[in-house]
DNA sequence: GTCTATAACTCGATAGAC
DNA sequence: GTCTATCGAGTTATAGAC
């Protein structure tokens, strides 16, 4: 008796619940927003992961924001860690296009700056300053930061299919601008520049408490022409001598 | 009856092992090694807490990794975040001090490197090179990178109350040495070292990636050497033009 | 003080009704 | 194809036996 009570009302509930999905599912549609359910799903689980990190989101909070069903994410990616892949694979072909043209666009000129800083711009600026005031593709790159460090296990495999070549590319092209730098050096300047550029990704808050409010790597143009100007004279400095540092005997 | 069977099973074991430890502790106390079970849950606990983060380490597997009870942890401590909190106590005074130390050390000297070079160089070395083979120091330096990307609202706190007073007195003394930069300037420049600094410690193994093997931020003299010598040259930059990137208008 | 047992959750994943 | 209900395994934390 109860039980078929039961299900009449939550039957007539659920076609309630279709209904209004289906108008918002239309009115998605005809505004050429992100309209299916797979596409919210892929963008707001993309902004929770960036917001809290992978592993502090589950995928009932996903799919709660989402609006949808707890079991839609299994449905349309299989697996949580299906849902992040895709997340990458979709963010990095824009950011990695967006590095490419840039860096093609770079020359020497006498009304430009030096080809290093034009280089550091073109592969910097697609992960700092949004283009459109797109929120994605910076969201995007504080989820890589994080995901970096919370999980590198996974995160290894996916910043490796999707980044080596760009990166690779940019190397490559830092070289031939710093010939008195043995390749070492250059990949280790590469990789200070990673970390500075995650940090400011990142934004654990740090810059804000020692400058009393002074910096915000949220201010993009600034984060951008302060890298640019830092890491250009780190790349420039004389090759590091391992024989220069002298505290080392300090503490006994 | 069985019960009864069991339990004395169970007792009998567990007198063994009180005794098999109690030896263990006395060899501790002897060798004066790390002894009590907090001493010992405190060391493992930042061991994995540095490998695999903070919320990836349940309080099990740890008190399973000492051979102490589970329970032993919330005895000892209170809970995960209390333990958490004892070891950024317990470390972080260590590496202030020896970062004090070496700056009292740093002073001008025809022998000696540029005062900028001696001033990073006091900051860098207590958190990249171990004193005496040492794993600490590092390992709780790796946590704390990891810990900002992965949790930011309680590393936040633990980073500000035990590590402001010293970032604050390394940031004054690089001022007194870079009077061509505004205070803006240097906060940036010392974030993105904080970045680099991080991103070394933490060691996500990309630059190994990338260099193919030619690079590795377990080499704690190498990597300490390269980072000096490209953040002072970042320091010593001029001011960042805010309107010198040009690359801004490609992306249509 | 040290242990077991378990409470009281949350998680990812899935089977099966509709 | 969308939903509910639930499984099984994980978690922190604690009460109470010893």
């Amino acid at each position: 008796m109860l039980p078929a009570i039961c299900r009449a009302v939550l039957t007539s509930r659920r076609k309630l619940a279709n209904q209004s999905f289906k108008r918002v599912f239309e009115t998605f549609r005809m505004s050429d927003r992100a309209p299916t359910t797979p596409d919210k799903i892929l963008d707001l689980a993309e902004a929770m992961f960036a917001e809290s990190g992978y592993r502090a989101v589950s995928v009932r909070s996903i799919t709660r924001a989402c609006g949808v069903n707890i079991a839609a994410i299994h449905y349309h990616f299989g697996s949580k860690e299906a849902l992040l892949k895709q997340i990458f694979a979709k963010r990095s072909a824009a950011i990695n296009n967006a590095r490419f043209r840039l860096l093609e666009a770079c020359r020497p000129g006498p009304e430009r700056p030096p080809m290093l800083e034009q280089i550091l711009e073109a592969y910097l600026r697609p992960s700092l300053v949004l283009p459109n005031g797109d929120v994605g593709a910076r969201r995007f790159m504080r989820l890589r930061a994080i995901l970096a460090h919370e999980h590198a296990t996974l995160s290894k495999g996916l910043i490796s299919k999707h980044f080596n070549h760009v990166s690779g590319t940019f190397i490559g092209a830092l070289m031939k601008e710093l010939d008195h730098l043995p390749a070492r050096g250059v990949y280790w300047r590469f990789h200070f520049l990673l970390g500075a550029q995650y940090f400011t990704l990142a934004d654990p808050g740090r810059i804000q408490i020692l400058s009393e409010g002074a910096c915000d790597p949220a201010d993009a143009d600034a984060a951008l022409a302060e890298l640019v100007a830092f890491t250009a004279a780190g790349f420039r400095a004389p090759p590091a001598d391992h024989h220069a540092l002298i505290l080392g005997t300090v503490l006994s």
